[in-house]
DNA sequence: GATGAATGAGTATTCATTCAT
DNA sequence: GATGAATGAATACTCATTCAT
């Protein structure tokens, strides 16, 4: 059983990295299998259809960044800092975004849109709670937790997921959590640093 | 040649609609010159392949758009009727995302997606007209006006085009809006009324 | 040893109806070993194919067959009652005629087909000692017996294992039945209150 | 559109003769494809499946075997001898059931068993009117026709389809047949001379 | 302008069987 | 007796595109 975990997680890598690289759809069964060195059979033994991979690939990614935005917010830094470490630690990797833009090349939008949409259900209960940490300690002040937390989290993702954002970008958006969140200007100013390279 | 021309336009709408329906992915050529009586080899003289296809519907939405918005700028309501109006018209009408979010479903979100993005670009430049007169008229106040509204119509496609909002969605919808573009509270007010079914 | 001759019956048993139900083509190793929670070795330890399971399964139905009808010989009752109660009992019970006809579906023709010609084999010999039991006491009067006989079985086959058949049917296969073993005309008309439900 | 026609005609025989060989189920698309020397998109543009291909198979033969019944009917020939005629064409030809009983292989079961269901069918209504010729003349005499008619094509099935059958078989069908239409003992008697090898 | 026959590379999935442990 | 990981050949079907007429 240990040997068929640990087959599994290989592939699951694997699948993971080729989806990343070429696109789901444009990844084949035949492609896994050649760059695992397994049988088809054998790919069949762990998965039931190349959609499931796609899921379990998924899953798997949600679980590292929510496991990473539990470790951020247990943390000792400031509200603030938290809320921003657990935005940024969403986006895609550097690594990722910078070859070319894979993630946002046409026959990758469908994996993004599916990740997107569970990254930020899963993450929203946590960044709701750092919030209100927030709103005890004075330096927030709003309602509709919950809708505003979405509302920032996917305004992270149109600015960020591309890669492309001006300085320009950054200004408004730091002005916009500031006041999606009811914090004083200037709250928030650190992201400045944080992002631009 | 006249008559060339109107086929095309006629392909043009049947694609467009089995596009919408089912997909582009799943719409084949054969669905379509089925539909349209015609035979494969006539498809493919009026166009390169399948892709140009899309493209080209695309191309007749966005211009469809933008005319839209161009009428409503002209016309003799106020900066906030204005944007709004612009704003709403740009989201999937209701028939379309009613039947069961046909819009939303996986095998739609490459050409949504396509779509989403050309019609920031095609509006943003009409929109940051309109803002600047709100501005010279005293309504609003801020700076990097494209910026700020490009955001402001990424964030409206994030919450719309589900077709699934709660009233709160609303509520923080209408106080970022103002925020973004430095309007006095209640400005934007009114799209309450609009919206809310 | 014993435990293991109890499993093999089981295996017997769960292959048996699912091949009923799901046709033989239709059933995989798979589903087997699953509906019997066993892994797929223990499955191959059993039995060296898949076809010999069929064989296994068929030999396993015609035995049990095969005894019903000694008993039905062995029984005091005349000898027009013992022929048709071995023919009636060779058919298809009722529940699994009536399951939509699952018997007839075009997945199990092979296996019926194949129990069809083993029972006829195997049937003929014994229902030829009960004409020649018949003939003796007077009541049939026919040469080429097993011809007779085997032809009697075929036909049978044919108007009842459909589960399709009309009163028109039945009187027209008692005149044959009679016909065909020189019987005396109502020799077998109590076919009819046995068969018409 | 002739070319088409004409093209389609020579893929159904084809696969008629290759299904009649080798079974429906061990024939493949590519097995198909390759004796006709054309391409897997060609197949697919005459034929929807590969069992809609199975189905027009059978179509054809059915065709064939109706038309040569209705020739017998029209013929100048005794109705006893109608009957036979149309009851021994409907049989396989020798050359297909010499070729190692090629038909009665399990794999051509499924096969077989639609082709016969379907011409007892199509065969039937017209054998009636012939026995109702026969009626009409006295030299038959029964009730039922339609259900007799159907029993004495199946028996026929039986009997021949296999191509493995004793003179005392012939003895007690030719029997059989006579007392099935309520004919005079000696009426298809002829039958012997035509069967018999 | 229009036709429709022909292409063929591409793809996911199934499943009986083996064998080292 | 029992396991379950690994195999890999087999197979039906799709579809955008081309081109001679």
């Amino acid at each position: 059983m240990r040997k068929g975990e640990r087959r599994k997680q290989d592939l699951l890598a694997i699948a993971y990295r080729m989806f990343i690289t070429q696109g789901y759809e444009n990844t084949s069964i035949d492609d896994i299998i050649a760059e695992a060195g397994i049988a088809k059979g054998t790919y069949y033994y762990y998965f039931a259809s190349k959609e499931q991979t796609l899921e379990e690939v998924i899953g798997m990614m949600i679980e590292k960044e929510a496991e990473t935005a539990k470790k951020i917010i247990l943390s000792e830094i400031s509200v603030p800092q938290k809320i921003v470490g657990i935005v940024t630690s969403i986006h895609p990797a550097p690594e990722e975004t910078s070859i070319e833009g894979v993630l946002m090349k046409p026959e990758n939008i469908l994996m993004h849109d599916k990740i997107k949409r569970k990254l930020v259900e899963t993450v929203t209960p946590l960044l709701v709670e750092v919030v209100k940490e927030g709103i005890k300690e004075g330096i927030f002040s709003c309602d509709n937790i919950p809708e505003r937390v979405r509302m920032m989290l996917m305004l992270s993702n149109d600015v960020f997921d591309e890669g492309k954002y001006s300085d320009k970008d950054i200004e408004v958006f730091i002005d916009l959590t500031e006041k999606i969140l009811g914090a004083k200007q200037g709250t928030m100013s650190f992201i400045r640093d944080l992002i631009r390279r």
